[in-house]
Formats: structure tokens, sequence, C-alpha cells
DNA sequence: CCTCCTCCTGAGAGCGCTCTAATCTTGCTC
DNA sequence: GAGCAAGATTAGAGCGCTCTCAGGAGGAGG
């Protein structure tokens, strides 16, 4: 037994305005108006075609709803990775405003490949989403800037120097000074720094590195990595290649820190006996038990609400001028740091 | 300085195919054609247009398109929950299909809420998907079966005896039975199973384990759980409330699992000393080191791409009779799981 | 009882594209 | 060169909805 589908004659889609505004006695406009809960509609009328809409089972057509309003109330998300629990927890901040502002999210990942980000934004673009919130996202400025002439942009863990694109980041400076401080503070002096590589956010972190152990007149070492566990385990290889005495390793996200302890675990080393690890995020890996990272956190949920708020903005109060939220990492102590070996 | 968008009079948007058309004089059906790749243009026409549409930097409007069409080549995927990197996968699977057929994902989550997914789902269907994917849903079968009347609809890691709906899973009952018979070997006979509370798939892996448990003459032992990692930590706390003496439980998740390995550790326990673990889900999670959990895995990858198949099947092939894919579990033995104490 | 206002209501013109049916070209055949 | 099939191109009618605007219904004021 199949389900009668729409209503009348023949076969016939789901019901329209048309056939509710039939059905209630009113002109399709007027329908319309109750649709969109506008005011100026007279209870009576009001009642008549909510009740025809329910007999009828009517669904607004958002498709028909966009292209006559020229809006489509819907956002464009690229995340970068959703296996990294990083970006769900950005993502929640997103949904939960979207859902309160009656926005819906077009969601894409880029599989940390700039090519499928490139034909993502491309998809977003036809879409005609009203705005876009690209987080870590590995397009170019000049892309971002193309795109963000369509609709507005709003990045997250991304810097541009656009004057069109919002954006919202951590201090990431600060966040690596603050591990690096924990560290020193432990005893350590051998302080190494497996960096994100290319990935957004991984300079800035290197950055403070950087700063804090001049500052405290300790010598660099950074070791080039990325922002997944493979990429943490094969860094942290290079590192005991190295043959130099570390006592402390600051990766720059949680993944690659979790890979980084594998390979150091797996090589003897006991954590944080011999080495002090810290991460980068808080994810909820970090916070396992198992894990039992410290890292640097970031107020990842205030930040997907805080890109989305940013679009919002744009899209119905009309702002015009960049803006750009920075909000502060704190550090979260966890086991995978102690004294260093040897310092009382 | 704002970019000029669009073309020639006044505040125009981007530029629509009648422009293209135009600027490469001819009529808007021939540059419709070109547009999706018709064959029956001739070369030169062809190349003219998309000359043209370059130079105007057109950019096809999906929503006119969907609507004159009457397709949104577009399928909507429901995840109940973004954090479980079990879902990350599966939609990469999903996302695989979609990409190389052409197809826009449309993603929501449920946020483990009925109501919430129930209001996604009506989103979705407003935006008249071509088809629907829900993940592990919470949603109840009149809702799943109405959906279905207006698009077809495949379910992964959830059963449903409606005869117009898909479904994907793997045998978790089998799966239970692996894992219970892997404990058992090992000479493992108080096996707890901390299950999955309501959620969908939790009921098989009970009946898994209990017909293992039978059929071994063991007594049964169910402790209700649920899929987080919280929820396995607090049923591990009943467990060790009950002061039975256990020396294996199988979790009905690997979030539940970690959960009870944090809690065991906590009161004392050597995993696999003196009690041994198995997850289900084979998830990133237990893949880790650090946690390093022996687990039952599902194909989550060929699990998505076998719903979105299912799905275009469907919409494009006018399949009609629905399938139901049974995927094979596997155990994976790593090591959260040893001989049982006292078993020479 | 008529005018002016304030509210409502309904007609109609699109939004940008697809798709059917009709028209126009060609190239052949005889 | 007429006749015609096959291929190439186009006109035109929507898809389902929003939105502007003219016009109608009541009520207050004179």
């Amino acid at each position: 037994m199949t389900a009668p589908r729409g209503s009348v004659k023949g076969i016939k889609g789901p019901a329209t305005l048309e056939d509710v505004a039939r059905e209630a006695g009113v002109s399709r406009a007027l329908a319309s108006l109750v649709m969109r809960q506008k005011p100026q509609v007279s209870e009576e009328r009001r009642a008549r075609v909510l009740a025809a809409a329910t007999k009828l089972g009517y669904r607004p057509n958002a498709i028909a709803r966009s292209l006559a309003s020229r809006r489509s109330s819907t956002v464009g998300v690229l995340l970068n990775d959703l296996h990294n629990p990083f970006f769900a927890e950005i993502y929640d901040g997103i949904e939960q405003v979207a859902r309160r502002r009656g926005y819906r999210i077009l969601l894409s990942t880029g599989g940390r490949s700039r090519a499928r980000e490139e034909a993502a934004l491309e998809a977003f673009l036809e879409s005609r989403v009203d705005g876009l919130i690209l987080v870590s996202t590995l397009l170019t400025e000049a892309k971002i800037n193309q795109a963000a002439s369509m609709a507005p942009v709003a990045l997250v863990s991304r810097t541009s120097r656009s004057p069109v694109v919002d954006s919202v980041l951590t201090d990431d400076v600060l966040g690596a000074e603050l591990a690096v401080a924990h560290l020193i503070e432990l005893g350590h002096r051998r302080i190494v720094h497996i960096d994100g590589g290319r990935n957004p956010g991984s300079r800035p972190r290197r950055k403070g590195y950087e700063r804090a152990m001049d500052a405290a007149g300790l010598k660099r070492l950074v070791i080039s990595g990325d922002f997944s566990e493979s990429g943490g385990a094969e860094a942290a290889g290079r590192l005991l290649a190295l043959a130099e005495t570390t006592t402390a390793v600051l990766t720059s996200n949680d993944m690659a820190a979790a890979g980084v302890m594998d390979r150091l675990a797996e090589a003897g080393y006991s954590i944080p006996g011999d080495i002090s690890v810290v991460g980068y995020d808080n994810t909820s890996l970090a916070q396992m038990r198992q894990v039992n990272l410290t890292t640097i956190n970031q107020p990842r949920g205030e930040m997907g609400r805080l890109a989305m708020q940013a679009v919002l903005e744009r899209i119905e109060g009309g702002r015009t001028k960049a803006v750009s939220h920075v909000t502060t990492p704190t550090l979260v102590v966890r086991g995978s740091t102690g004294p260093a070996p040897g310092s009382s």
C-alpha cells in the first residue's frame, strides 16, 4: 500500500501553498503571510489557513521560498577535518546559534585537502548560502576574498588580512607561551616544539614557543609535524633520531600529542617521568584519563558561536566593517607533564 | 572599495544564465544545455557559451535549478552525535559516494535528542532533499515512514520493519558473540555486559552477549549504560558497587569502554591484569595506544557507502524494493584483554 | 451620509532555471 | 532539386513561493 501523496487530481506532488489557499478559501498571498507568521492577518483567517495546511499536510518548499525571497537562510560551514574532535565542538557552537536564529547549515569537509575545500566552497556558492564559516581552512586569501564578495565570511582559527572577512581566533602566541612557562616552571630546560606544519594556527603557536624560549634564554628546537596522530608519531620518531636530550615536548595539537606520546612510550620513555608532553586544543581526547594530557584550552563552543553571530550581523544587521574576535587560551594541567628529571 | 557584482545595469546580482546567453548570442535554452553538459550542442556554440560564462563569472544558481528540475541533488544526512568518531567515518563513506555522483550533502546532528532529530528531519523535508540517510537515529518508525513517503530513506545502524526503507547494519549479535567467545577463550567466566540503553544497536549486542553466555553455560549479568564515556564510567561504578567478582566487561561501544576503563583504573584495578575490557566499533579511540582497546570492528566507511548507494539506487535507478545490507563485524584484539586471573 | 485613515486582502509580476514541443538547418537519397 | 530524416536551436510555459501595490472594508470625524 503506497501512501497517497498530496491531494486531489492525478499524480500530484506534495501540497503547495496554492492548495492550502484554495482549501482555506483565501488568496495565495494571504496564505503566504500566515506561513511567514506576519502579524497583519486577522485571527480568523490565520486559523483557517493553518487548519487547511495541517489538513493537507502542507510543508513549505524551502527551495521556492529561497528563489523568491533571494535568501536561503542557510549558512555554509566548511570544516577541514571531521575526525578532529576540536571541530565538532566548534560546530556545536555554530549550530546552536543557527538553530536559535532559524538558519540551516550546509556542512562540508575539506578532508584536509585544498582542492576539496575549493570544490566545497564552489558548491556553497552555487547553493547561494547567505553566509559562510570557514574553520581552519586551507583556502588561499584570494579564494576567500572572492567568496566574501558573494556572501559574508567568517574565519575560525585562521587569520586574514582581508578587510571584508571576520575572524575568530585564539591568541595562540599566548597559548604556546603559557605552555612553555608551565614547563619551565617544572624545571624543564630542553623543550622541543613539534609544530603543525602548514596548518592554520601552527605559525603563531611556534612563534609563542620561540618567544617564550628566547625570553627564558633557552635553546629552541622546532621539529616539523602536522595536526594528526600519525604526523605526531612520525615527528617524535625524528626527534628520537636526533639523539638530543629532551625533557619536554610541546606539540601543536592534541592529536599530534597523542601520536607523540605513543611513539615515546614505544621507545621506552615514561611520561611524564622522562619526558613531559603538552598538547593544544583540550579536545575530549586530552580529557580522557588514559591520555590525560596537559594542554591548552580554546573556548571552542564560544568560538563557533562568535563566528555564527558575526555572519548574522552582516546578513541581518548589515554590518560591513570587519571584526576580529580573539579569545583567550588557558592552560589545563593534567598528567602528561611533571618535574623535569633531575630537578629536585 | 566594493567589488562590482555582476555586470551591466544598476544593482544587479551575480550573472544569470540569461546574461550568459545574451553575451554568447544564443538562447537561454541553449546555454542551459551547455551548462548541463548535454551532448546535442555544436562544439562551436558550446565553446562560445563557455567563454561567455567564464567572462561573466557565471555560477549556476542551484536553487533555481532545483526548483525548475524538481530535484535538489542533495541528500540529507542525520548523525545523532558528531562527537562520536564512529559517525565521522560513516560520514566519510557517504561523502565519498556523494562527491563521485555529484550530490550535495545537507548534514544535521540530532545531538542525541529525539526532538532535535525531528526538527532536523522536518528541515530536510522542507529543503526537498532527494534522499535521506539516518544514522543510528532515535526517530520513531512512524516518523521514518512518513519521511520515506517523501524521499528515499536509508537507515544506518538501525533496523526497521518498514518495507519502504533500506538499511545498512552490522550483525551485532554476531559481533557480541565474537567478543564473548574471545573472553571465554582467555579463560574468563564472570563476564559482565554494560549495555547501550535505548540506543539503536544496543539490543542486538545484548542479545549476542546473552546468547553466547547461554551457549557456554555461563551466568549473565547485564548493567544498563549508554553510548557515552560518562555513561560507561557511571555503569562501571554500579558494577563495582555490586561487589560481584568480575573478570571481564563487554561494553556496547568504545566511548563507553573508555569510561569503564577510567573508572576501573581509578578503583585500583589493572587492565587487563584484573579485568579485561572489550569495546565495540573500533573507533580511532580504540586504536590509540593509550587506550589500546580490544574491540569489535564495523566497516564504517563501507556502511556509509552502502547507504548512499542504496539511496541513489532509489533516486536514479527507481528501485522500490527495500534492501538490507548486513555487514560482518570482526574482532580486533588489542591490549585491554588478557587471560583471566587465576587461569594459568 | 460622506471623507479620510487605518487595516487587510488579492492580483500579478517575477526569482533563475529546466524541459517540452516546435522550428530551423543540414545532409542525403532518389 | 524535391523530400525527408536527423540534429541543432529556440520559444514559452512553468516550478512554488515572495513581495509590491492597488483596491476594499470598516471606523472615526465632520
